[in-house]
DNA sequence: GTCTATAGCGTGATAGAC
DNA sequence: GTCTATCACGCTATAGAC
């Protein structure tokens, strides 16, 4: 009677085993589609635009029936979510080692320099997270609710289910501030900002400043006559003087002078590829697919959007 | 003989002038139909945002058939284009009283709150014209090319068939760079900018940190964590410096102060009609029906944006 | 899990009757 | 000039066979 049992329990501890582990191979798989399925909506909005981003283009790409796409992602939208999310991380992973420059004015001067280059470098990446809807905007920003959401998108339990810390990776638009704002606090104890100021005023008012650069950029075919460094260079002096690095001004007035040449052989204004060059990604973006392949600001007009048709 | 040549002279000549009566009138309607359309899109677009405009919408509103809009405009576009440079007008009207602004930077300031305040009470306006479609946002403000298509398409041939000065309210968005780079001049001629700067560049930047407060404002939900006026004030002093008068200044620490009061009870992001009153329009800004009414960044999403369709 | 098929809606634009 | 009817698309999302 005793071996009996053994042998049950046995085969019983092993059968689990193995359905185990068969369950965490599915587990991989899914999860391998579920890259598969971003991957192809990444090259898709990267190439024509998130306008132009749906699920039968995505469906084609990856070779599924578009059905399959709604095992792994319940909407449209929700794609959308994770690829903001992407999106934030990687523009914070170029700030990250900008952290170190020790002079205050300096770090602030080469984040805002490596947020315009992120946003000429990855025109598309640029207007799905900031540009586009509010609610994509606001989803890995605001540190509040919206990431909660996003996070139940990627239906990957976090450790953190406390819900309160939430300081980490998890934040990327949070944490950029954050970059900024204790550079600006560094910059006010060396009283080298007037006393005065509110630095989250401050770091809102200089993102914004950074921002309209970029969008600008990015819509307007005529927007920066001059070079576009010169222009953030210019911004970058209006807010925190060219004092500590005369480089700057040089650099500005250098450019000034290339300008009159420059503008000549420039009249209507190139894809992104032509102009990305003006101002280099910084050595944290590693060489993505997406630069310099959309064509975006250019010619072919904006992709088509999508209506939200029925939602029942 | 001669009496009857004569009567029939007579009434040649007084049927070509009924016929002429006749033909006036008709233009008149014609015109009259073509300001209902553009009258109801205006409509749709401040309402639900552009990417809601659809000819259908707008035939439905008139009560017209769609046939009927492209016997008075070729496309969706050319109607997207007709708006806009009704849109850059209003903009302009804005300016227009504030270049009476004595001192250069007042003036400055003025038209920096000027422009924000136009972004937050037409945020559909502002959104089609400066952050929509490169096409719509160059439409008017290059100078260059394109203002010659959406003259044609107003087909309305204007005085100068000679298309060489183009000076006048036809190029609102020039007229506006103009405005800021005349006060700039007399700032740099008033030894109160350094002389190295060079004042298109600075425009630009200018223009550029303007934008980006009203985009951010229209696209991210958290944006100014601080009141709007407080971002605006920060910036302009950070351009113009706070010397000429103080009262920016004060202005914004007793925001400051203000703000942390605010910032409780108002945990989300209110529709623009509550934020509009933060940032009050200028006097030249006729009452339109336009602010306030518009859902824009608020809650219901993006409305549904529509394909391109068959081109053919 | 994956597919085919399709419901259901919305779009821009046009042909042709009146 | 105006309308009805329609073409030819595109989309999201789902039902149901396999």
């Amino acid at each position: 009677v005793n071996v009996v049992q053994f042998n049950l329990t046995f085969q019983f501890v092993n059968t689990k085993m193995i359905v185990m582990g068969i369950a965490e191979r599915k587990n991989r798989q899914k999860q391998a589609l579920r890259e598969r399925i971003l991957d192809a909506a990444r090259r898709i909005v990267v190439r024509e635009g998130f306008a132009a981003l749906s699920m039968r283009k995505i469906a084609d790409a990856i070779e599924y029936s578009p059905a399959t796409l709604y095992l792994h992602f319940a909407s449209r939208d929700e794609i959308a979510q994770a690829l903001c999310a992407e999106g934030y991380a990687q523009l914070l992973e170029t700030f990250v080692p900008l952290a170190q420059i020790a002079d205050p004015a300096e770090r602030l001067k080469a984040l805002g320099r490596a947020y315009v280059a992120f946003g000429v470098a990855h025109p598309e990446t640029y207007r799905l997270i900031f540009m586009e809807d509010p609610s994509y905007t606001g989803a890995a920003l605001g540190g509040g609710a919206a990431p909660a959401a996003s996070r139940a998108a990627a239906d990957m339990p976090l450790a953190d289910e406390s819900g309160a810390p939430l300081a980490a990776e998890e934040d990327p638009g949070g944490a950029a501030l954050r970059i900024m704002i204790g550079a600006l606090d560094e910059l006010k104890a060396a009283r080298r900002l007037p006393a005065t100021v509110d630095v989250a005023v401050w770091a809102e008012a200089f993102w914004a400043t950074m921002h309209g650069i970029v969008a600008l950029n990015l819509t307007c075919p005529v927007f920066p006559g001059a070079p576009l460094e010169t222009v953030v260079s210019v911004a970058l002096d209006a807010w925190l003087g060219a004092r500590p690095s005369e480089e700057s001004q040089a650099e500005s007035q250098a450019a000034a002078q290339r300008r009159t040449i420059a503008k000549t052989s420039r009249a209507r204004k190139q894809p992104a590829e032509a102009r990305t060059d003006e101002l280099r990604a910084e050595p944290g973006a590693e060489p993505n697919a997406e630069a310099g392949t959309e064509p975006g600001t250019g010619s072919p007009k904006q992709a088509p959007a999508r209506p939200k048709a029925a939602s029942a």
